[in-house]
DNA sequence: AAATCAGCCAACCGCGAATCG
DNA sequence: GCGATTCGCGGTTGGCTGATT
């Protein structure tokens, strides 16, 4: 999207700009980070010369500026993360997009709601187009994958009771890589939904850390600390030293 | 070709949690 | 311990775009 082609009104509220942000802005705002990291965006005002308040700096860079961000489409095992992660968690979207590097919680957040939060109206017509091409093409290639069952899933979903007990008190098992080293590295080959769903079937309920934001390395992050204190355990194997781990977007990358 | 509809997404808002002094 | 400030999250809105009628 080009920036200010959205045709929000720009205003003015006394000192503070609305509406969307320009290049300069960006600029601006970029600048300021990379001088002095993420936080304090109250005083980033101030200190860049930006008429935004702190919460639009922080939402625009957070959404829009921050390295590492993915833009378009999301692939089949994003959309099978997704839906894997909200039956376990519902609407934290924060927490889900910790999961999804390159992804903004408001971008997974907006993806749901076009995509699975509409029960059942006629609307749907895109996303059955969608669905009969995609199907069309993989009738036409032969490979025998079965078409996205996204159209099928809704919010209102009901849990199995182990899922109800994961949302409840979500249990960490050893991640898979550190329980069996010489497991091979599937995500990146699986080609579609159902692939993912039976690999997240198998896989389903280990974390592995993206929150790396403030460049403070990879730890425990917020979701493991809240879980430890909630759980009376330790997290600390957390800090997993794996070779591949993506400090730059945090996370272990597959 | 024009009008209408629906999808999409950037940005705003309100609120609660966390942190600071 | 307490009030003020800051931060982060989830929900909502506004308006552009492309598809459909």
């Amino acid at each position: 999207m080009v920036v200010g082609m959205m045709g929000w009104n720009v205003h003015e509220q006394g000192w503070w700009r609305k509406g969307p942000w320009t290049p300069e802005e960006d600029k601006l705002l970029i600048e300021y980070v990379s001088l002095h990291g993420e936080g304090r965006w109250s005083s980033v005002a101030k200190s860049a010369g930006l008429h935004r308040t702190g919460k639009s700096c922080r939402l625009r860079w957070v959404n829009y500026l921050r390295p590492g961000l993915k833009r378009g489409h999301l692939t089949p095992q994003e959309e099978g993360i997704i839906i894997e992660l909200h039956a376990l968690w519902g609407n934290k979207w924060s927490t889900i997009a910790r999961y999804l590097p390159g992804r903004t919680d408001n971008e997974i957040k907006n993806y749901w709601r076009t995509h699975f939060k509409k029960k059942g109206k006629p609307s749907e017509k895109k996303d059955r187009r969608r669905l009969l091409k995609q199907k069309m093409e993989q009738d036409e290639t032969g490979t025998g994958a079965k078409a996205s069952p996204l159209s099928e899933v809704t919010s209102e979903q009901t849990l199995s009771p182990e899922l109800q007990a994961q949302q409840e008190f979500p249990t960490v098992p050893l991640h898979p890589v550190m329980e069996n080293p010489q497991l091979p590295v599937l995500y990146q080959e699986a080609d579609s939904w159902s692939d993912t769903n039976i690999l997240m079937d198998g896989l389903s309920g280990w974390l592995w850390n993206f929150d790396d934001q403030n460049g403070k390395g990879v730890q425990a992050n917020n979701d493991c600390s809240k879980m430890a204190k909630q759980n009376q355990a330790s997290f600390a194997p957390y800090s997993f030293g794996f070779d591949n781990v993506d400090v730059q977007n945090g996370g272990y990358i597959y």
